[in-house]
DNA sequence: CTTTTTACCTACCAATCTGATATGTTGGTA
DNA sequence: TACCAACATATCAGATTGGTAGGTAAAAAG
């Protein structure tokens, strides 16, 4: 029941992208401040940037920004392209064989209602969230 | 971002245990019900027997039985027993080391609220709410 | 045109987890 | 004594996780 580097590392980056606006920002420097393999940060972008979240330029200057506002990236899209789908359990899945104990299951209205519950939580949340959060959270113990 | 089979079979034994009442039900009947395999599941009901949620009974007419009444039987009691902590990051964990970036970390505030929402939720459901929640269903088409 | 910088591509790998199977032993019932 | 069923222990094939290694391609700087 836990989600991967790959998803947790993809969204880090994705907020340290949103907090450099329109620049380009390479993975090498990304890698040092996240203390995070630069090899294994690069395959995860690579499925962000096929997917079209993120644009990648090559060369000195280069790196990767976002395409879009911060805000228009729901958590629930990365995390579904670096993580694949979020059901919670093997039978939900769309690739999954239709069971044909599903009629007398008796735990499947639970689960069904768990992958909805954890949709509309990763549909809550957007990039934007995940900047501002913690910028509020510094300055939360002074009043 | 899965619960495994050990945790699903748990709660369905858990739910047919519930609808026999007192009697002590054997897990080769429970087995060929469920389709599942039969040792599997005896290694999965050892460790709900030692954690005092069911107990054996060897021998001619024996098998396992709930010591309490269903609706005390929270669904998160099960799986944390099956499946270990809920945690839905690895940086969450009891055991986990306390992560160094935790203050600056990005992403920590939406797990924190996650693993809460996941947590209220398990505890929301108990083994009679398993058994009669797929009773109700069945007679949902009848109008 | 060469060097540097960066993304992008392909292959491999060790450790761990999953979902079992196999082969018993212990304890209780008929 | 025969049988049944929980309980115990060892093993295992396949998948997943979290990387590493070693390169190619493109763009900019000199």
């Amino acid at each position: 029941m836990t989600i991967s580097t790959r998803g947790r590392y993809a969204l880090r980056v994705m907020a340290e992208l949103a907090e450099h606006g329109n620049e380009f920002i390479p993975l090498k420097s990304v890698a040092e401040r996240q203390n995070i393999s630069q090899k294994y940060l690069e395959s995860i972008m690579t499925g962000l940037s096929k997917a079209g979240l993120v644009e990648g330029a090559h060369g000195k200057g280069g790196g990767y920004r976002l395409c879009r506002a911060p805000e228009d990236y729901k958590v629930r899209e990365i995390l579904e392209i670096t993580e694949g789908e979020l059901a919670p359990v093997a039978c939900l899945k769309k690739e999954a064989p239709t069971c044909e104990m599903a009629e007398r299951c008796r735990t499947l209205p639970m689960w069904r209602e768990l992958y909805k519950t954890l949709n509309d939580f990763f549909d809550s949340y957007t990039v934007a969230d995940l900047v501002s959060g913690s910028e509020e959270d510094k300055g939360s113990w002074i009043i």
